[in-house]
DNA sequence: TATGAATGAGCGTTCATTCAT
DNA sequence: TATGAATGAACGCTCATTCAT
C-alpha cells in the first residue's frame, strides 16, 4: 500500500529531525556531524539527504517544525474570559518554564541564540510567527488588567516583553548553572509574578488602607 | 631590553585576545578560523600557538579574561551606604545594559549559551566568579531594602536571578531582534524597576495607610 | 505470453541503450549518473540492473552495440565493381562523416578515446571489429586502384589509415571547434580527396573548387 | 632567503602539474583523485589546494600551461625562407607526432577532446591561442607553395586542417591501437606527405617507400 | 518483473596544528 | 621569536548498488 510506505517515510523524516533536536542541541550546529544525526536517528547517512537538501535545511527545518510546535501550543491557550492576567500568564508560563527545564524549548531558543549570525532568517521567522504574536496578546491582556484594577501602571503595554523574562532567566540558568545551583523554576515564576502583579495580601492590605481612609 | 620584549609580547597577547573576541563573536567558535583572528590581530597564525595552546585555550582565555574585566567593574561598583535598591540595580544594570546593547558583554553571554555544551568549565567559572557573587550581593541589598520597607515581600532574597531578568531580555532582544523591531533598553529597564519596586506614589501611599492604622 | 513480454523487455533494453547513449555522449561516463539514464530511458533504476550487470557493463555493451551498428553500415556498403576508388571512398565517408556532425558516430569515438584508459578491451574490440576490417577492405581498394592506374604510389596501402584522416578531423573540430569555426565538412572531405587522388583534368579540379566554397 | 622559499614553492607547483598531467591522462577528470595527484608529486593533500583553487582550476591551469608549453615551440618554429613547404610541414610536424606518440601532447589532446564538454572554455583557448594561429600559418604557407608551383590546387587554403590529419591519427592510432598494431608515425607522416605534395620524380617515391618498410 | 527508498563507500575540500626557515 | 607553507584528519555530500515492496 501506498500509505505504508508514506507512514514509513514520515516516521523516519521525523526520527531524524528528533535526533538533529537532540544532536544540535547538544553540540551546536558546526560540531554536529551529519552522521551523528543518521546514527542518533537510526538510518543511514544518505537518508538524511533524501529528507532534507543540506545540513543547513535540517536545520532550519527542525527550528521551523519545533517553533511550530510551541506555536500551536501558544495558540490553543485562549484565555478563559475572567481570567486574572497574573493567572493567564501563569497557566501559559508555567507549562513552557517547565520543558524550558526539560530540554527541548530552552535548547531551542538557546540554539538561535547561538547560530542566529548565521541564520538571520530563522530570528526573524521566529520573531513574526511566535515573538510579535506573543507580545500583541500580552499587550491586550495588560489593557483589560489595568481596566480592571489588577494592573497599576503600563509598563507591560509598553513592554510586553518582560513577562517573557522569567522564562529566559530560567532558560538560561537550567542551560549554564543549574549543576551547581539548581533553581526551582515554578517557585521563580510564583516570586516574579508577585513581584509584578501585587500579591492579594498586599491587595487586601491596600484594599483595607483605603478602606480605613 | 627583557622588559621591553616582554611588553611587545603582553601587547600581542592582548591583540590577539581583542581579534579572538571580534571573532567570536561575530561567528561562534566552530566558525571562525585560526587565521582569522591571526589575520585580525595582524600577526602571523604559528604566533597564536606561541601564546595560546590551542583553539580551545584560546577561547577559554578569551571568557576568562573578558569576564574579568566586567568582573572588576562589577566589584568596583560599590553600593553608596544610603542608596535606594532600586537606584542601585538601576545604577549598576544600566551600563551593562549600553554594553550588552553595543556588543561585548551580551556577545559574551551570548558565546557562553551557544558553546556552554561543549565548555562545562566556563560556566562553572561564570558562576563561581560572577553570579554567586552578584547573587549574595544582590540578597544583601534585599535584606536591607525589605527592612527600610522598600521591599515589601523576599522574591529578591530567595529569587536573585530574578533582578538579571531585564539584562537577559535585553540581550536576547538586541542579538536577535533589534532589526525588526528596536527596543529602548534603558526605558524597558526603568519600566521593570517600576513593577518591581513599586514607585512613589504606591509608596507614600502605603506609607501613608500604614501611618493612618 | 511470453513473447509479448520478450517483445517489451527487449523494448526497454534498446530505450535503456539510447538513453545511455544519449547521456554518456553529453557528460562522459563518470559524470553520468544511473539514475539520470534510467530517467532519460523512462525507467525506474532498479531497472537498469536488471538489465546490466552494472554501469561499467552498461558502458561497454553501449558501446558493442552502438559500434555494431555502425558495422553493419560498413559491411553493407559493398563496392560496385568498377566504382573508382575515390568515389567509393565518398560514398562510405559521406555518411559517416554527416552523421559524425550531427552526434552519434563522432561522440562515439570521443567517448572511446576519452575512457580508452579505463576500459581498454573496448579498444581492443573497436580495433579487431571494425579498424582492422575496414583497414582491410582500403588496403585491397588501394591495391586495385593502383593496378587499375587512379593511384600512382603505394601509401595507401602502407598506411590505409590515412583515408580515416579526413573523419577524424571533421570529429575533432565538430566536436571542439564548430562554434567558433564552423567547418563543412564535406566540401573538406571533397577536397582531402582531390589531394589524395588527383583530379584528371585541371578543369573538373577548378570546377570543384569552385563549387565548395 | 625569499628566492629560496619561492624557488621551493615553484618547483612544488610544477611537481603538482606533472603529477596532474599524468594522473588525468591516464584516468581522466572524473576519475583521477585528487589525493592521487598529490601522492604522484609527493605533496600532502592539502598542498594542492594551496596552488590551485579546486580540482577544476588545477585541471584548466594544466592545460593551459602545457598548451603554452606546446605553443610556445610552435611559435618558435619559424620557417627558414626558401624552403618547400613540404618540407616545413616535415620540419614542424615531425616532433609533435614523435612527442604525441610519447606521450603528452597526444593524452592532452585526447583529454581535451574527452572534457570538452565539461569545459568549453579550454576549447576557445586552444582554437585561439593554437589551431586559429596554425590555421593563418599553413594557409600563408599554401599560398606561396601554389604560387612557386608546389601545389597546384588551392585545397590546402580553403582547408588547412587537413594538415593536421596525420598529427590526428598518430594522436588516436597511438592512444588505441598501438598495442595491437603499432604504428610508424614518421613513416606515415612521409607517406601522407607524399600524397599531398606529389613527389617530383617516381624514382625519388620509390626509394622513400622501400625505405621506409 | 519493476520500483525507488535506503545505504555507505568514496571523494573534494577545509582548517587546526606543526615546523623549517 | 615570528612566520606561513605544508600537512592530513575530518566532514559534507554524491551516487552506484541493493532489496523490500
Amino acid at each position: 500500500m501506498t500509505s505504508a510506505r508514506a507512514a514509513k517515510s514520515a516516521k523516519r523524516r521525523a526520527a531524524i529531525l528528533a535526533a538533529a533536536l537532540d544532536a544540535f542541541c547538544e553540540k551546536g550546529f558546526a560540531a554536529t556531524r551529519v552522521e551523528d544525526v543518521a546514527a542518533k536517528a537510526g538510518v543511514g547517512k544518505g537518508t538524511i539527504y533524501l529528507n532534507f537538501k543540506d545540513k543547513q535545511a535540517l536545520f532550519e527545518e527542525l527550528i521551523r517544525s519545533t517553533l511550530g510546535t510551541h506555536l500551536a501550543k501558544l495558540e490553543a491557550a485562549r484565555l478563559t474570559r475572567g481570567l486574572r492576567m497574573r493567572d493567564a500568564v501563569e497557566a501559559i508560563a508555567s507549562p513552557m518554564i517547565e520543558s524550558a527545564g526539560k530540554g527541548r524549548l530552552g535548547d531551542l531558543i538557546r540554539l538561535m541564540l547561538a547560530e542566529s549570525g548565521r541564520f538571520p532568517d530563522l530570528a526573524e521567522f521566529y520573531y513574526r510567527e511566535v515573538v510579535a504574536r506573543a507580545m500583541t496578546a500580552v499587550r491586550r491582556l495588560a489593557r483589560q488588567a489595568i481596566s480592571e484594577g489588577e494592573l497599576k501602571g503600563d509598563e507591560l503595554v509598553r513592554f510586553p516583553q518582560i513577562i517573557g523574562a522569567p522564562m529566559l532567566v530560567t532558560l538560561i540558568w537550567t542551560a549554564l548553572f543549574d549543576k551547581f545551583a539548581p533553581l526551582n523554576s515554578r517557585a521563580m515564576l510564583r516570586a516574579y509574578l508577585d513581584l509584578v502583579f501585587p500579591p492579594r495580601r498586599a491587595l487586601s492590605q491596600r484594599r483595607r488602607s483605603a478602606a480605613s481612609r
